[in-house]
DNA sequence: TGTACATCAGTGAACGCGCGTTCACTGATGTAC
DNA sequence: TGTACATCAGTGAACGCGCGTTCACTGATGTAC
């Protein structure tokens, strides 16, 4: 084996992270693979070494997207771990995650984009959004039936997606503000 | 004036309806401006008769949207208006609403490729979300404070708008469940 | 009423461009001896 | 230890294609006489 052991892998990695940082920025279409490669610090030929199309890249750029996100929304509480629906949704429905697509949930960023791609590009969003739901069932008071903490989960995951798909389309200071009102209006949804 | 004058009005109305369906139902990538105007019925060199760039027309297309995607709304509704918040919001999160993205809201079917778009796409999507949020809060009980009455709508429209995005992006079948459970959170935190 | 005419909505060929993808090649690497 | 070699990650020119946009033209229309 005349190269080391993980260079290739670390390589599509490197692309793949790349790839899911321009993608939320900027959007499935305006992202062209020669862009990402260069912004990998490669050039566009070796591309099809690594995946077999642009929808393969996207398909994974979407699951790599989704734990990134998590990391960053973890770094708005100092890396702590969330302690309930409400502290969780108060990280996403923050200034941070509106000014930062880039390292925010691919649903709000690039949802119904991904929604009309092709078949594995779609089962990397649904099972995406399916873990977002599951953990937050797992932060929803255990004393709940699983089917209310369920609906919760779902509505609050409406609520985050939703409020900042809006907020990106406002103006700044309005889309702010707005998301204030979200947290509000969630807040009290998830009352005792 | 040797064309009815109505003539060219009605054509450039007719361009916009046509973009304006096939926009929510593909994106704004990945429809052409010869395909809009074949469904229009014409041929593409004379679009430019009617609009300045396909941006122009999207964001006149975003304005057509969002009022037809109201009067498809109100048809479930056996075209009468929405009683409140909740019954605006049912109608919205409705299985019929999540297969005719076509004929519904511009919001859940191109919201973040919006918020990237030009200056004027950006002001038309903007303008139909104050809109939007605007009818929420004549919807609800007059009795409450205006600030909870816009936090209330808020919440709503991101509750409505991620819902259906979510609910996009998942099998059918799994869609229709997970609109259930966020029509059903959101009448417990919009009940009185 | 009939006809010549000016207008302009719509046509369709053509343009330049950037895209995703392919492919013959290069050169850095670990291995065999 | 040093050298020849096979491997394969990455290069960069080239491809065909579809796009948004332009433009010289066509032909249906209402008007003037």
């Amino acid at each position: 084996m005349p190269w080391p052991e993980k260079h290739k892998a670390e390589t599509r990695a490197r692309i793949v992270h790349e790839a899911a940082a321009a993608l939320r920025e900027r959007g499935l279409a305006d992202v062209a693979v020669a862009e990402i490669m260069r912004r990998a610090g490669l050039t566009h030929g070796g591309f099809y070494g690594h995946f077999r199309s642009k929808d393969e890249l996207i398909a994974d750029a979407v699951a790599h997207a989704g734990r990134d996100s998590d990391t960053s929304l973890a770094a708005l509480r100092g890396g702590a771990p969330p302690r309930d629906v409400l502290d969780e949704a108060t990280a996403y429905l923050s200034p941070e995650h509106l000014a930062h697509s880039e390292r925010g949930c691919p649903l709000a960023a690039n949802g119904p984009e991904l929604a009309r791609g092709t078949s594995a590009v779609r089962m990397s969003i649904a099972a995406e959004i399916r873990r977002r739901i599951g953990r937050l069932v797992e932060l929803c008071p255990a004393r709940r039936a699983l089917a209310r903490r369920r609906r919760d989960a779902a509505g609050t995951l409406a609520c985050m997606v939703g409020g900042m798909v809006l907020a990106r389309a406002l103006p700044d200071a309005e889309g702010r503000e707005l998301l204030g009102e979200v947290r509000s209006f969630l807040k009290d949804a998830l009352a005792p």
